[in-house]
RNA sequence: GCGGCCAUGGUGAAACGGUUAUCACAGGGGUUUGUGGUACCUCUAUUACGGGUUCGAUUCCCGUUGGCCGCCCCA
């Protein structure tokens, strides 16, 4: 009895088990590209050489700026429990609902790649105890970030943010240090930049506005377009800077949420904008400004490439942040603990800067090549090589090739200026050729000293 | 997640449904033994993948995948 009732049990689990295996076969069939089709997954890239110097300007500046203005530099891992993202981000959120990539990972937790990296900070803050040090905390970090949806303009599945957080200080003049950090950032590239500020007040005040905003679009629910009336439902502030074309004209008579800000969020927010004012950044006051991520409160801001708006711009804000005082208790850290950041979207931000015509500044630029003839002068190049490099003077070279010929092809595609020219003869006399790649001349000169030579030829 | 446009070598393009799929650039190798920025020769594509229509498909149709763009959302 106990026997057939196993045997049947084990009988149907093999069969659901198969059942199951058949699924996901033909699923993973399905999924699988042609193996021929070799490509990264889709809104994933690789980043080459020659884009490289783009980076380099953007990670140097936004470093150099942390430097300056004292911010400590963080790194964070790629993955979290999926949790520390679920409970802060806001639960409504396209980000929480469709674009994280949550999977479970061989130990069965729940993980997340980051879609973003403030909650994170935070967890690092609160972590590591580093409310005991002076406040607030300055941190500063950059990476990959991840978010499933579907890849456009300024948009991938993996991008690149750095960001400035400062935890522990409820002053408004961190605010408007933050806004002038991030309009310096791209003042330095050489990108001129429209600040857009709004304040959204706590979310007593936001949800008080929020019904008010609600009753006010129900009055034209039947006028509203699909999109709209589910943000209605779901996300009302995000009918402030809905783009229907209708929506200008609602919004005239619609309630401000500056008109409900509490006394303290309006006197943080006047402040914030006189610090501004006195540092001379400009900014444009913009009443529909909403931050997508429910942490934040009171200001809220971006940064737009001058010349768009918000409605307008082709991949939305280059950089955006806001107040999240409550973000720190809201994860279980001391009660009442302000912060203030912002995130950069580098992708977005290489993108202008190649638009602009900016000057990358590639680094490697070797103005000497070395060029060899057989395998003693092999040898004593491979040597060679390495003097110049003690020197910090860059050679490039073609080991692996063999005639001259070839070698001086790769030396001026490379727009070397020199090329230092080693054959059998001159190892056997100990001397060595130093062309001038731009007048052709050629000298001999004595092989030990060629390293001293040539660093005088470089300085002129 | 929804919609529009698109898909030919490393890159940019060409080929009325009919030969060994053409051209330019880039790249590799060479044009007899040690000299570049000019020449010549030569190599590098099962036309994204899968299916269908057809005597015949790079070309027409469907699906998949991917790219660009708009929406949603966001950096």
């Amino acid at each position: 009895m106990m026997a057939k009732k196993i045997i049947k049990a084990s009988r149907v689990e093999r069969a659901s088990r198969v059942a199951k295996v058949e699924v996901e076969a033909e699923e993973t069939v399905k999924k699988q590209r042609a193996p021929k089709d070799l490509t990264t997954l889709r809104g994933f890239r690789d980043v080459l050489p020659e884009e490289e110097p783009y980076w380099n300007r953007v990670r140097d500046n936004a470093r150099q700026l942390a430097e300056y203005y004292s911010f400590g530099r963080l790194d964070l891992p790629l993955l979290e429990y999926a949790d520390l993202f679920q409970r802060t981000l806001g639960k409504a959120t396209d980000v929480i609902e469709k674009e994280m990539y949550v999977f479970t990972d061989p130990s069965g937790y729940d993980v997340a790649l980051r879609p973003e990296a403030t909650a994170q900070t935070v967890r690092a803050y609160i972590n590591h105890g580093m409310l005991n040090r002076p406040q607030p905390v300055k941190l500063y970090y950059e990476g990959q970030m991840f978010r499933h949806d579907r890849p456009q303009a300024g948009r991938y599945r993996q991008f690149n943010q750095f960001g400035f957080e400062s935890i522990g200080e409820a002053d408004p003049i961190v605010d408007a240090q933050l806004i002038v950090i991030g309009e310096r950032f791209f003042r330095d590239l050489g990108l001129n930049v429209v600040v857009e500020i709004n304040s959204i007040g706590t979310s007593e005040t936001r949800k008080a506005y929020v019904m008010e905003l609600v009753s006010y679009f129900r009055g034209f629910r039947k006028n509203l377009s699909e999109d709209d009336k589910r943000r209605l439902q779901k996300n009302p502030l995000r009918l402030l800077d809905s783009k229907e074309p209708y929506m200008a004209e609602l919004l005239k008579d619609a309630p401000q949420i500056v008109d409900w800000l509490d006394e303290a969020s309006k006197n943080h927010f006047m402040k914030v904008l006189e610090f501004l004012e006195e540092i001379e950044v400009p900014y444009r006051l913009n009443p529909h400004l909403v931050r997508g991520l429910d942490y934040y409160n009171r200001t809220v801001f971006e940064m737009y490439l001058a010349g768009e708006t918000s409605s307008e711009a082709s991949q939305g804000a280059l950089l955006s942040g806001g107040r999240y005082d409550g973000l720190v208790e809201m994860l279980g850290g001391r009660e009442g603990t302000p912060a203030c950041g912002f995130a950069c979207g580098m992708e977005r931000v290489v993108s202008a800067l190649k638009e602009a015509g900016v000057d990358p500044n590639p680094r490697f630029q070797p103005r000497v090549f070395f060029a060899q003839l057989g395998d003693a002068a092999r040898r004593k190049g491979l040597r060679l090589f390495e003097e110049f490099r003690a020197e910090h003077i860059q050679v490039a070279e073609a080991f692996g090739k063999g005639s001259l010929k070839a070698q001086l092809e790769v030396a001026n595609k490379m727009n070397a200026a020199y090329t230092i020219i080693l054959g059998q003869k001159e190892v056997l006399d100990g001397t060595i050729i130093i062309r001038d790649m731009d007048s052709g001349a050629q000298e001999i000169v004595d092989a030990g000293k060629v390293v001293s030579i040539m660093q005088k030829r470089l300085v002129l």
